[in-house]
DNA sequence: AAAAAAT
């Protein structure tokens, strides 16, 4: 089969056309100016923002920023980009006057500022109930709604426009009342908006907010590859699986906002679940990240929601909210939907696929997690929020402020469960799902996501779900054919130097990503490298929010194409073009290494992924090597041999050692039950069936005893599993 | 042992 490269549309313009526009006109540099996190950005457009931005935008702007903009700092880094790296880095330092010369921690990364340039002349406290306050969208710019703008109306991204109507969702209030920044409106709108709101229908395009959210450059997911992921779905009546976003009906509005992030099929996680979710069933489904599952929920969640409207948390949201000084002030909202997910930046991710699929409706989503200002999510959270993003620690914190009540939330999504459970959330979910006021099961609809499915989270799920479908995915990207995984023996005092090596045989253009093992290492690390030159940036869990956004951005748009980080990059984070994962310090465990080595070799793309090992890592050393088997990847013998011995030492404890010393890699071979397995590697213990495991018959079966065992035949953590705690 | 997460 061969390997399709998805790369038409991740060129450095593209990445570049998503930057900060605001990155050149002194704003984003900070001057004292208060952090605004990503997705608060931009709401007070009207206080920070030139009118100068919201004309010129209509047509090829992006273009003529991108011109304007590489010589800044792309040319510089095109030379090798040292030199544009210092330069930026003093200005970071100067700026902001904090922290040790690093390139991302001095705000070097203007990004921040207001990037989207302001529409609004209007400030939204005044737009009352119903009002159309899809994120940062201002009716101002609806002026120049054209056919441009519509679903579907770009010639480049085919097929029909869903919205043939055009006027259909514009129909009164936005023309009437609505934009043209005149106070006087508001009333009216907000009276007509109260009847005849229809849910289902489209409101009017907004040019900006559209360019901006359906830009990027990580949109197109292209799985023709994955066709033979296999996917099985148990339970009773399980709807079937679709094969065409047009084979099940979501209506208009998501129809469009599919077709603006180019998606093109669904991904096989989404062939199953969506059919499954607009069949209004509870779903347990394992599938790792990368494979395209948080579509896989907010599209029929969205869907539903569109369809069916507010209901009764309109009413409550209402009943909340009391009118101040003319205005109304809600008090507590009323989500329609809850999304749990483990950590901020995956939350943060999961909300900006939320903006683009709530494009045109009246949905409004929101995110609260912690180390960000609580202040500023609540006044985002009183301007109307449907569906909630969330972590569990700051959602909790905010029902106990009485900001937000779970009564009327409809659909609960909890994503990447089995890590949720391993960061010890679990008292704060079940606080959240069952001891307050969220509907009971049944009542409500619930979808669990986990790439594993230990005891933890079968007992989880026999809590949560009602009659649920339990969806199995086979594993995509993480140890498929397009990643190249090297192991290569560095001892620890190389590892910097050998390094240095394989940055300096890496394409610039290129994003790295390096993981080390602790907090303290992802420091030594990054300034070890920024000595040296490099253009990098670091993640980890003591760095502050803010600069784990920022170093998130800068390593996204390729200003700083290496990035250092420790765990809290290696689950759920989908950054396109990714071309190298280095295992500086491999992991203990081999979850971890599978979730790491998934950042790269992602949608299609070809990726890399080498590891540096050692003696301290012959922990890993039997499940590496058995990933590497059956991602049919080339095995040092020298890692063979190493992996005999360690098995045979800790499952034969206590022998002599001369024992496992006396058989090499050709033993180890026959007794991995290959034969033949050099010649033949993929074949071992597989079944023909990648990423299941032998015994697909049993697979997933309620009740059975097969799934954990076969489960990816990786770590073998399923095998140990007792599937309902007995 | 380390990492993550509410302050």
């Amino acid at each position: 089969m061969s390997h399709v490269v998805v790369d038409g549309s991740h060129g450095l313009e593209q990445q570049l056309a998503v930057l900060d526009l605001n990155s050149a006109d002194g704003q984003g540099a900070g001057s004292g100016r208060r952090y605004i996190p990503p997705h608060l950005r931009n709401k007070d457009a009207s206080k920070n923002a030139g009118n100068a931005y919201s004309s010129g935008r209509q047509s090829g702007y992006s273009v003529a920023q991108v011109q304007s903009y590489s010589p800044g700092w792309d040319g510089g880094r095109s030379n090798g980009f040292v030199n544009g790296y210092h330069d930026g880095r003093m200005n970071g330092t100067a700026n902001f006057g904090r922290g040790p010369p690093r390139n991302d921690r001095g705000g070097r990364g203007s990004f921040r500022g207001n990037r989207n340039g302001g529409s609004f002349n209007q400030p939204m406290h005044n737009a009352g109930y119903g009002t159309y306050e899809n994120k940062d969208g201002g009716w101002n710019s609806v002026v120049n709604r054209d056919a441009y703008t519509s679903f579907g109306g770009r010639s480049d991204r085919g097929k029909s426009a869903f919205f043939n109507d055009r006027g259909a969702g514009s129909r009164g209030r936005y023309e009437r009342g609505g934009f043209g920044g005149g106070t006087g409106g508001n009333s009216r709108w907000v009276e007509e908006s109260r009847d005849e709101e229809d849910w289902s229908k489209p409101l009017p395009p907004n040019e900006r907010l559209e360019h901006e959210l359906f830009s990027g450059s990580n949109t197109g997911i292209n799985f023709e590859k994955y066709d033979d992921i296999p996917v099985e779905a148990t339970g009773t009546n399980s709807p079937g699986h679709i094969e065409s976003f047009h084979d099940v009906d979501m209506g208009e509005i998501i129809m469009g906002n599919i077709t603006l992030s180019r998606y093109t099929r669904p991904t096989p996680v989404q062939k199953y679940a969506i059919p499954i979710i607009k069949a209004k069933r509870d779903l347990m489904a394992c599938a790792q990240t990368g494979s395209g599952k948080t579509a896989a929920f907010l599209l029929p969640v969205l869907s539903q929601i569109y369809t069916d409207g507010p209901g009764e948390a309109l009413q409550a949201t209402k009943a909340s909210s009391q009118q101040e000084n003319g205005k109304y002030v809600r008090r507590k909202q009323y989500p329609i939907s809850l999304v749990l997910a483990p950590t901020r930046e995956l939350a943060l991710q999961i909300y900006d696929e939320a903006r683009k699929f709530s494009y045109r409706s009246r949905v409004r989503p929101c995110v609260v997690y912690g180390g960000a200002d609580i202040g500023q999510q609540i006044r985002d959270l009183e301007r109307g929020c449907h569906l909630l993003v969330a972590t569990p620690g700051r959602l909790v914190d905010m029902m106990e402020r009485g900001k937000i009540g779970l009564d009327y939330c409809k659909y609960l999504v909890l994503d990447e469960a089995d890590r949720m459970l391993d960061m010890g959330f679990e008292p704060q979910i079940r606080r959240i799902v069952e001891q307050d006021t969220m509907p009971p099961k049944g009542a409500r609809q619930t979808m669990m996501f986990s790439a594993t499915f230990p005891k933890e989270i079968q007992i989880l799920a026999r809590d949560f779900l009602e009659e649920y479908i339990f969806l199995a995915v086979g594993r995509v990207g993480s140890t498929s054919e397009n990643i190249t995984q090297k192991v290569v023996w560095v001892e620890e005092n190389d590892k910097r130097s050998f390094l240095l090596d394989l940055l300096n045989a890496t394409g610039k253009d290129s994003l790295t990503l390096v993981f080390v093992e602790t907090k303290k290492g992802a420091d030594a690390l990054e300034d070890f490298l920024y000595r040296e030159g490099y253009a990098c940036t670091s993640i980890h869990g003591d760095r502050s929010q803010r600069d784990r956004e920022e170093a998130l951005h800068q390593f996204r748009s390729g200003r700083c194409p290496i990035m250092v980080a420790t765990a809290v990059a290696a689950r759920g984070l989908d950054i396109s073009n990714v071309k190298h994962v280095i295992n500086f310090d491999l992991p203990s465990d081999i979850e971890e290494y599978v979730h790491r080595i998934g950042r790269t070799g992602r949608v299609g793309n070809l990726g890399l992924a080498t590891s540096f090992y050692n003696d301290k890592n012959s922990n890993i050393t039997k499940d590496l090597l058995d990933i590497l088997v059956e991602a049919k990847q080339e095995v040092p013998s020298w890692l063979e041999n190493l992996a005999y011995e360690h098995q045979h030492k800790s499952t034969n404890r206590g022998r002599p050692k001369r024992f496992s010393g006396g058989f090499g890699a050709r033993d180890y071979r026959q007794m991995a039950g290959g034969g033949n397995a050099f010649g033949n590697r993929g074949a071992r213990n597989t079944g023909g069936n990648r990423g299941f495991g032998g015994n697909k018959g049993g697979f997933g079966s309620f009740g059975g005893d097969s799934y954990g065992g076969n489960y990816g035949n990786y770590g073998g953590n399923y095998a140990q599993v007792d599937w309902w705690g007995n």
